[in-house]
DNA sequence: ATAATTGCAAATGCTTTGCTTGTGA
DNA sequence: TCACAAGCAAAGCATTTGCAATTAT
């Protein structure tokens, strides 16, 4: 009953108000990457009364906490997705809006030595890839 | 005397005013990547009545025409720099906001690989390296 | 001549914040 | 109990825009 998001707030102290539990809620239950307008439309449903400035500190707080991650893709607001384990980057097509992840273990690789190579270690990165779907 | 951008304006079609020429001055003479509110500073040592509103009109319409390139890093405003014929991405150093340009055609070809392989044609990326000096 | 551009200030859109009331541990 | 969170509306910040006056071609 209880989902990830809520086990990782427990773990990580963070209090657990009935807004903070809809959002867990909401974010886990989404296999897509909402904006804090979106998640505020579906948190709606589940409490009518929630205020959008609850969803940005919750979202904002969660993201402190490592528990959710933020993407700013171009030209948008910015989008949510619960963190997952392994590292991934994103594929945006361009015509849909649809998001994509990915993974490449060749290209975070040379990113490091790209870094090393600069005379930096890595500490985060960003990998965006923007394109069209092929017709067939 | 007159610069690769203002060459660019002119092959383009698009008018040349007084304030863009500074702007395209401006921009032409920055090894950096600036934005728009350090492009207004250095181009009202030109002329001081120029508008923020310009410069912001300016860039614009420069990066619509290709002749300038618009990076939004992370939670930062935007940063302008004069487009180049090579393409390269940036490697941003965390401490000091220094950013450095780089090339790697490995990584370019992976990410080519990486949207055929999903059934895309890559229109765009975006790739971000943010890293913190190395100690010697 | 005249369509495009400027400057100004007001408007926008997303996000944050101050303050008072409510509440989780 | 009481430090912290929620709701509301107002503020913030980067950026855009309407409008009247100015300017490039």
């Amino acid at each position: 009953m209880i989902n990830d998001i809520e086990k990782k707030c427990i773990k990580k102290g963070v209090r657990l108000t009935d807004q903070r539990k809809l959002i867990a809620k909401v974010m886990s239950e989404s296999a897509d990457h909402p904006d804090v307008d979106e998640l505020h439309k579906r948190v709606s449903k589940l409490d009518s009364k929630i205020s959008i400035a609850t969803v940005y500190r919750t979202v904002k707080l969660f993201e402190e906490s490592g528990i959710v991650a933020k993407h700013d893709f171009k030209g948008n607001k910015a989008r949510y997705e619960q963190a997952t384990h392994e590292h991934h980057d994103h594929l945006i097509d361009i015509n849909t809006g649809e998001i994509i992840e990915f993974v490449n273990e060749e290209i975070e690789k040379l990113q490091k030595e790209v870094a090393a190579k600069l005379g930096y270690s890595l500490v985060d990165h960003r990998l965006e890839l923007y394109g069209s779907k092929n017709k067939r």
